[in-house]
RNA sequence: GCGGGUAUAGUGUAGUGGUUAACACGUCUGGUUGUGGCCCAGAAGAUCGUGGGUUCAAAUCCCACUACUCGCCCCA
């Protein structure tokens, strides 16, 4: 690995090469599919917007937020753009500049592309990065949470994960979730003196956030800390009921986890995750949730929505850890070898009326004469079914040497029946 | 922003002070005039991440830097 520094790519951010490929079109694929099975639709929506959309989105801690993690673009007007952190802010821009609110409701869609986030990279975490994202927008029932929960695990399913669990919570709504902070607070206090710094500065600034830390011990110090599902105000806790009804009903089990919060005041009602088999520290496989605020957050009326995001370079390596072999890409089926001059110009016509006739077909390419022997190799590493030779008796003729890379004999096939000879073949 | 690990051809590795840095895979060429895979022969390809230091002598020891990687912070 000796690539000149300007050589080689940015940090974060990486090359996805034929054999990887695979595995990112099986899982686009499926996650299309499936998504349209719900009766989901696809969009797109820019991957810039205005910074101030993402900043909104964030809340509080937008300042450090927009300098440290997004990569932002100072225009000549002086006004900022900045990549897509995330595309929920985005979807839902796109859901109030375009009206959607009188399309048929609520509007369900989907879309992915890339995301960008100037984080430290590490295990399954990129700063580019490329996330399957799906939306209801529009509607409060929590049938709609249920909807997106079972299409990802259902994604998950269908590309043959193993050993998936949802993890699921609510997070009160701005009605029920001071009151719990309150308690959760005071519980946490009467513990100030045995949690790590950190969880102290959390226990700060946002004591949600020591539910979820990771420093040793905390299983037994919040063994009987309070559970927010146990102080959610009637509406939310109705949602919850209902939404659990449903899951029961299915037989779809779940795992509520009262440390699975979310750090942003415009998430309400349902969050849940999907965990797989750990990308080195990252569990989860998808994030997603009620999020009734955020429509309001950016500055648009109130729209409820719930949706999930999944990271697709998370999902692959998923895959690769699981074992699970996606389709093997298409290859050609034929290679047509010459050996220049007259012959390479019938080569390259019937190469290309292979190629209308939907026959994948590679040609040799040869500025000057090329040894047979060669371009056989170049047919056997292609992996193509038939080498289609085209020498100089050949032409003369008016006929192909069709030679079958997987065995049994070769044949001397007319010029004017190849294509179909090949089909059949 | 903080910490651990790593750095030798395209890829994976060997080489822990001493002549032209080794092996495998891959690539290319050839093994009689126009036939692949297996096999055989050969070739190309590395200023041993960069810079400094120790030494008669450094890929090898020391220092710094950089990059990559894993974890922490953060995680919309």
């Amino acid at each position: 690995m000796s690539a000149k520094k300007s050589l080689q790519r940015p940090k974060g951010m990486q090359d996805v090469l034929p054999e990887d490929r695979r595995y990112w079109d099986f899982v686009i694929h499926a996650a299309t599919d499936l998504a349209q099975r719900y009766g989901f639709e696809r969009v797109d929506v820019p991957i810039i917007e205005d910074t101030e959309l993402f900043a909104r989105g964030v809340g509080t801690a937008s300042d450090v937020f927009v300098q440290k993690e997004m990569y932002t673009i100072e225009e000549p007007d002086g006004s900022s753009i900045a990549l897509r952190p995330e595309f929920t802010a985005g979807v839902m821009r796109a859901h109030i500049q375009n009206g959607m609110s009188s399309w048929p409701q609520p509007v369900k869609i989907f879309t992915m592309g890339p995301i960008f986030r100037r984080e430290r990279p590490q295990a399954g975490r990129f700063r580019q990065h490329s996330q399957f994202d799906a939306e209801i927008l529009g509607e409060t029932d929590p049938a709609a949470d249920l909807e997106v929960m079972m299409l990802a695990m259902n994604l998950y399913r269908d590309l043959g994960y193993q050993g998936l669990t949802f993890q699921l919570n609510s997070t009160g709504c701005p009605h029920c979730r001071p009151g719990y902070l309150e308690l959760l607070t005071a519980y946490l206090s009467t513990y100030a003196g045995k949690l790590a710094p950190i969880d102290n500065e959390r226990l700060e600034k946002n004591p949600l956030r020591v539910l979820d830390s990771k420093e040793p011990g905390m299983d037994e110090l919040l063994a009987s800390a309070p559970h927010i599902v146990d102080h959610l105000c009637e509406d939310c806790a109705a949602h919850f009921a209902d939404l659990r009804l449903m899951l029961d009903n299915m037989e779809q089990s779940y795992t509520i986890n009262f440390r699975l919060v979310r750090g942003l005041d415009y998430y309400t009602k349902t969050v849940f995750e999907v965990w797989a088999q750990g990308i080195g520290a990252q569990a989860a496989v998808c994030g997603g949730g009620r999020y009734d605020g955020l429509a309001e957050a950016i500055g648009g009326p109130s729209i409820p929505g719930v949706g999930f995001g999944s990271g697709i370079e998370r999902i692959v390596m998923g895959l690769k850890q699981q074992g699970i072999e996606p389709p093997e890409s298409a290859k050609p089926i034929a290679l047509v070898a010459h050996f220049g001059g007259a012959t390479k110009i019938a080569a390259v016509q019937l190469c290309y009326r292979l190629r209308e006739a939907g026959i994948g077909t590679r040609l040799a390419f040869a500025r000057e004469r090329r040894s047979l022997k060669s371009q056989m190799r170049e047919a056997n590493r292609s992996e193509v079914k038939f080498a289609l030779i085209i020498g100089e008796s050949e032409l003369e003729e008016g006929f192909v040497a069709v030679r079958p890379l997987t065995g049994g004999d070769q044949a001397r096939v007319p010029l004017s029946e190849i294509v179909d000879w090949v089909k059949n073949g």
